[in-house]
DNA sequence: AAAGCGGGGCA
DNA sequence: TGCCCAGCTTT
C-alpha cells in the first residue's frame, strides 16, 4: 500500500497531477512519434528503438525506418539482413530481428494493424511489460500502468524519497505508480508520458536540475536533503573490453558494410580464435549471421542472414 | 533472481 | 574510466 507525495488525499494527489501535465506541456520535446497521427506503428517502432538507446541516437534512426518500412506489411517484406543493416549501430540488434518478427505477426494474426490489447502486444516478441503498456497508452489511449526507467527514478525520488530506484523493479513500485495514474484514460496517458519527459529532462540520474522542477517543493528525496543510493553496491557495471559483446559487434560491423566475410577474413576482426568460434556459434543460433558452406559442408564465410 | 545482450557520450 | 540510456529473453 502506498500513497501520493504530502498526503494519499484526492487534492494533493490531483495538484501533483496539475503541476506535472501543465510543466508537459510547456516544455515536452517535439518528437516524430508524439504528433497527434502517430500510429501504433510508429509509436511501437519508436518504444523498441528505445530500449536501451537514447532518444538522440534513435530520432534520426526512426526517421530513415519509418520512411522506407511505413507499415508493419513493409518491414515484414523486408529481408533480416536489410533490417539489420538499416538498424545499424542502434546497439542490441536481436531488437531488429525481433521487430521484424512482430511485424510478420502483426500482418499474419492481427491485420496488419497494431493490437491496442496489451496483452495481445505483450505476446509478440521483443515487446515486454514497459513496451506493452507504453504502445497501449500512447497510441491508443489506454489506461495502463507505464513504468520505465525514468518513471521508476522520478517516483523513487518523489513518493520514496530514494536517490535511485531497486536495481530490478518491484511490486510496490507498479503499487506506487497505480495509486497515481490519474483516473480518465487520456489524461493518465499524458501523466505517463509527462513524468517519463520529467525523468529525462530535469529529475535525471547524474545532475537532476531540482531548480528546475515543478513538484521539487513536494519531493520527498529533496525533503531528506538527498539521502545517497543505497543500492550503489549493488549496481555492477559489466564490462566490456575482451567481452563477447565486442567480438559480436565487431562481426555485425563488418557484415553491414560488406556482403561476405571470407574465414580468413573473420579471422583478423578478433584475436582469440576460439573465443571467435564461440561468439560466431552464438551469431548464428540468433540468425544473426549465416554460415556459407561448399559442397563438403567445409565453412567458407558468413553473411547477414538472407531470409 | 541473475546473466547476456551494443554502442555511444559524458562527468 | 564509470555510468547511464523509454528493456527483453533465457536460465
Amino acid at each position: 500500500m502506498t500513497t501520493a507525495p504530502d498526503c494519499p488525499c484526492a487534492d494533493c494527489t490531483s495538484t501533483l497531477h496539475e503541476t506535472i501535465l501543465t510543466w508537459y506541456d510547456d516544455h515536452a520535446r517535439d518528437l516524430p512519434w508524439r504528433v497527434p497521427g502517430a500510429t501504433g506503428w510508429a509509436v511501437l517502432v519508436s518504444e523498441i528503438m528505445l530500449q536501451q538507446t537514447p532518444v538522440v541516437r534513435v530520432e534520426p534512426a526512426w526517421r530513415a525506418w519509418m520512411h522506407r518500412w511505413p507499415t508493419p506489411a513493409d518491414l515484414a517484406a523486408a529481408s533480416p539482413a536489410e533490417v539489420l543493416r538499416a538498424w545499424d549501430r542502434l546497439g542490441y540488434p536481436r531488437r531488429a530481428l525481433r521487430l521484424r518478427e512482430a511485424a510478420r505477426t502483426i500482418v499474419a494474426e492481427h491485420g496488419g494493424v497494431v493490437p491496442a490489447d496489451e496483452a495481445a502486444l505483450r505476446a509478440l516478441p521483443g515487446i515486454g511489460a514497459y513496451t506493452a503498456a507504453a504502445v497501449a497508452a500512447f497510441a491508443y489511449g489506454r489506461r495502463t500502468v507505464v513504468l520505465d526507467t525514468n518513471v521508476r527514478r522520478v517516483l523513487g525520488r518523489l513518493v520514496s524519497g530514494m536517490a535511485l530506484p531497486p536495481p530490478s523493479q518491484r511490486r510496490a513500485e507498479s503499487e506506487t505508480a497505480a495509486a497515481m495514474l490519474p483516473e480518465e484514460p487520456e489524461r493518465s496517458a499524458r501523466w505517463n508520458v509527462a513524468v517519463m519527459e520529467l525523468g529525462a529532462l530535469v529529475c535525471t540520474a547524474r545532475s537532476p536540475q531540482c531548480g528546475q522542477c515543478p513538484v521539487a517543493t513536494h519531493c520527498r528525496w529533496r525533503a531528506a536533503e538527498y539521502p545517497a543510493d543505497e543500492f550503489a553496491t549493488a549496481r555492477r557495471t559489466q564490462a566490456w573490453h575482451g567481452t563477447d559483446r565486442q567480438a559480436r559487434g565487431r562481426v555485425l560491423a563488418a557484415l553491414r558494410t560488406q556482403e561476405e566475410l571470407g574465414t580468413h577474413e573473420v579471422g583478423d576482426l578478433w584475436p582469440d580464435a576460439g573465443q571467435l568460434q564461440r561468439v560466431l556459434a552464438g551469431l548464428c543460433l540468433d540468425r544473426l549471421i549465416a554460415a556459407e558452406t561448399d559442397l563438403d559442408g567445409v565453412v567458407t564465410g558468413y553473411r547477414l542472414p538472407q531470409e
